[in-house]
DNA sequence: GACCAGGCACATC
DNA sequence: GATGTGCATGGT
């Protein structure tokens, strides 16, 4: 893997698709939220959950952290998963609350391995939702892996079969510069690329990345 | 009806 | 520490 392989698979990407414009959603707390509930669920889903929560003027961390469990899992029920959702919601407000009193400019005196290494002490929150958070509410320059991009690279024969996470993002943070713009847009056109192109069980035609070397249909992966 | 979706925690071996 | 399973709605 080298850094001239995803200068060229980010570039292919780009010309093809243009920005994506991420993340989809209003301000910090929105999108923290988002990212909770996209979680193995498809975006227009978490959409409906979204405007449940706006009607319901539960848009708020306060509001979210004093709401009854049973009435939060009814309002995001769009978004599946609504009961376990709803308590991972309410450990991640939890924590926020805790930790801010409301007032989200004080994460931006904490170190981002500080942070991240909070966020993956909640119940809920794994790697790609604390890295979402990181990069996409809080701004911090780090490289935010999901299924997708380890399809990606696997079809192209550009990672292990069994690589994880961590080493995935590495090989993103280690080979590029650490620039926000940069892994804002990366990740946000993997997914752009994978749900085009790069599903579980389907071939990949018109893939902007046939130019690579690669496989069409790697074993179903 | 099958497949898919921007995961995660927990049980079990 | 790897592997399997439950969680659930809604679109194609």
């Amino acid at each position: 893997m080298t850094s001239e392989s995803l200068d060229e698979i980010f570039r292919l990407m780009l010309e093809r698709f243009g920005p994506q414009d991420w993340w989809p959603g209003d301000g910090r707390h929105e999108i923290m939220v988002g990212a909770i509930l996209t979680q193995n669920t498809n975006w227009t889903n978490v959409t409906k959950a979204i405007d449940n929560l706006k009607r319901a003027g539960a848009m708020d961390p306060v509001a979210i952290h004093n709401m009854d469990v049973h009435r939060l899992a009814q309002l995001i029920r769009p978004a599946g998963y609504f009961n376990v959702k709803a308590k991972r919601l309410k450990s991640f407000h939890d924590w926020l609350i805790a930790r801010t009193d409301g007032d989200l400019t004080k994460l931006d005196s904490v170190e981002t391995e500080v942070l991240r290494e909070e966020l993956l002490t909640i119940s809920g929150v794994g790697r790609e939702t604390a890295d979402s958070i990181l990069l996409y509410a809080l701004d911090r320059p780090t490289f935010v892996v999901d299924a997708y991009t380890g399809r990606i690279l696997f079809r192209h024969y550009l990672i292990d079969v069994d690589a994880d996470y961590e080493y995935i993002k590495d090989v993103f943070e280690a080979n590029q510069p650490r620039d926000l713009q940069l892994f804002n847009e990366y990740h946000a056109l993997l997914v752009r690329t994978g749900k085009e192109f790069c599903k579980p069980m389907a071939q990949c035609e018109g893939c902007p990345l046939e130019g690579l070397p690669h496989d069409i249909y790697r074993e179903a992966y």
